[in-house]
DNA sequence: TAGCTTAATGATCGATCGATGAACAAGATC
DNA sequence: GATCTTGTTCATCGATCGATCATTAAGCTA
């Protein structure tokens, strides 16, 4: 073992004394991680530990633990809805079965992760408004023009409905929720998966899938 | 208002003194709403109010709390697989798709329930083993048993997995979790997607569904 | 109705929670 | 190198947690 104080050997850890913005986000950071570990209910001194700081000093960034909280959500909340999805919904340029796919995969590769899976269902699970909002966020701006595409490029012998593209919805969230929330066997790579079921769907109503 | 202390005005609230086995059951039976509602951190003193009883009294018939939790643990677990499923599934003198939609009928009316999805959830989240030896003895005895009987009626140009099977499961109990965890609004009686669900499935492999 | 069993209460313990404020010291400024 | 700013620590508060135990009283029995 070197010296343990020297300058460049804790460049990462034993820092003190850290800009506040840098500092504050060091705390989210580690909060996501902390809370999507062990819940909402986490204490601020176990939280600082990991920190490797003393609890008093959270305090000094968020005046109470429900302001972090808020900060934990904001933080998971954002990144996970590209504004470029609309459009690629509605690129009419290409085969829908392509477009659902790529939303899809693109979607997954943000959602099939621990921290925010976890987060977001202890929220759903405490009440929070973060759901209600993302979810109504995720089908209005992406579900119901998804819907709209399928329709239009469907047979019209039967028509889907908004409850169609949920059930298709959850059965690929569901993969998330079975590997992070109840920690089961799922597939390394999901796509082959997500895109067999996108085919399954868009076939009964007459449409060519990706798979 | 009566006279309050009135002997049969009183039959269902505050009588003291039960038998044993009554108050335990009582006991756990508030503790599945109880911890329903505001999770498994809800305190022993909360839960006694709603009792109408001291906090001490609970400790008197669970030695810790976390017994408590596995005596709701084993409540909600109960009656949720009925051992008649395994039967329906392989009854090759009905078509599968009629199996499958009374299956999911019967399913859904068991899971779709406030207390259940949500304990579910958190006891997952916690990491107990309750959820691991669910999902494992409901893939054993039903999902798998369904895989073979949906190849057996296949046209076998495209042959389902396990995985496709998880897809359907997820998509019909997406609709407990947008309804009870996210409070989300859900179709009242969802036997018509569920049908939809299967119908759709089974179609991709060739097969006639219920609806 | 007196006596006995025991279900239930009331008081309290030690630990831990979120939160506060005084004291300290790291690091920039001159 | 002395001084000042402020990020950080240390000590502590009141509330609340699970859990314990002596005391009380409901309800059966003789």
């Amino acid at each position: 073992m070197e010296a343990a104080s020297s300058r460049v050997a804790r460049v990462e850890i034993d820092r003190r004394r850290l800009p506040p913005e840098e500092r504050q986000q060091q705390i989210v950071d580690e909060a996501v991680r902390f809370f999507a570990e062990v819940g909402l209910d986490g204490t601020s001194r176990e939280l600082a530990n990991r920190l490797g700081v003393t609890q008093s000093l959270i305090f000094k960034y968020f005046e109470t633990k429900q302001d972090l909280i808020e900060a934990v959500y904001g933080r998971v909340y954002l990144e996970r809805i590209s504004p470029d999805w609309p459009a690629l919904i509605r690129d009419r340029s290409r085969p829908i079965g392509e477009r659902m796919s790529i939303f899809y995969r693109d979607y997954g590769s943000r959602i099939f992760d621990h921290d925010w899976m976890r987060i977001f269902m202890f929220s759903g699970l405490a009440g929070a408004e973060l759901n209600k909002r993302y979810l109504n966020h995720l089908r209005q701006t992406l579900l119901e023009p998804m819907l709209e595409e399928v329709r239009q490029a469907s047979d019209r012998r039967t028509v889907p409905t908004m409850e169609d593209i949920w059930s298709l919805h959850g059965g690929i969230v569901y993969i998330g929720i079975r590997q992070h929330i109840y920690r089961m066997p799922t597939p390394d790579e999901p796509q082959h998966e997500i895109d067999r079921a996108i085919t399954r769907f868009l076939g009964s109503f007459g449409i060519k899938g990706p798979a």
